[in-house]
DNA sequence: TAATATCCTACCAAATTAGTAGAATAATGT
DNA sequence: ACATTATTCTACTAATTTGGTAGGATATTA
């Protein structure tokens, strides 16, 4: 499952989506909007700028942008961002792997099943963006 | 990710798929083997009993069975009992559903295609059974 | 230089995960 | 009946992760 911070920096992405065009958003702005903990969506949000999906301002008139248009954005790098590895074992993660212990990877019947899993997941999540999932949208499969 | 003591039931019940139709078999063969921590082996396969996966018998000549063919155990079905929900998101999953705090679930964009990925997973996971994870299958896709 | 807003370091509490200890119970063979 | 064997149950404990909080440092603007 999606952390709760996962969860949250999806809320905040897709405020700052909703916002896109309208310059920086203050933090504190999309922590009311989104109730969110606001020192907790600090934290998110500079995760977020450190991964290169947001640019942000200090001072007055500052606040948060997203860097690419929300078209760009897909589920997937949010995901692997806030939350860690996509795969269900470390041993199929193509951006976290770890080679599991006592296991011959090349004959390992379950991998194989968690790499097309893998796959299925990802087929759908990095091409969905957040554009996709603004709540007006229709989802087009 | 799968939890490790997910991996070990795995790791176990493949053992207990291997050796399918010998009759009851010793956990401290199992741990063994498959290099798995005696005692919480035990809790593992305690509950994999429960949930009528298993069928034991104590004493001399004792020790645990499967209840069904390899080919009648998904793969979902025991990351379910051991793991928890497959969904991503609590708002979509099937046999742990909670709803999602200030979501509005019939307009919410991430729930949609949290959806889309839980079924795409399911549809890999209620398939393939632990006989298709024995190392010396082949792999039907 | 005051006001504003992000940035950074360092905590802290609660929950979950991973594992252990030891006695209770049941089945079997002698 | 009784010793042996092996699962079952209750209850801990340690380590890690998750979900936050506090407070000062830094940068920008007016």
């Amino acid at each position: 499952m999606l952390s709760k911070k996962t969860q949250y920096a999806f809320r905040a992405l897709t405020d700052l989506a909703e916002n896109y065009g309208k310059g920086p958003i203050h933090i504190c702005d999309i922590a009311s909007r989104k109730n969110i903990p606001l020192k907790f969506l600090e934290n998110i949000l500079n995760e977020l700028k450190k991964s290169d999906f947001l640019e942000s301002k200090k001072g007055k008139g500052g606040g948060y942008v997203l860097k690419h248009s929300p078209k760009k954005i897909n589920l997937a790098a949010v995901i692997r961002i806030i939350n860690g590895p996509i795969a269900l074992l470390p041993c199929v993660s193509l951006n976290f792997y770890r080679r599991c212990e006592d296991c011959n990877e090349e004959n390992c019947g379950l991998r194989r099943v968690m790499a097309m899993t893998r796959d299925a997941t990802l087929k759908i999540l990095e091409k969905k963006t957040l554009q996709d999932i603004l709540s007006g949208e229709r989802l087009i499969i």
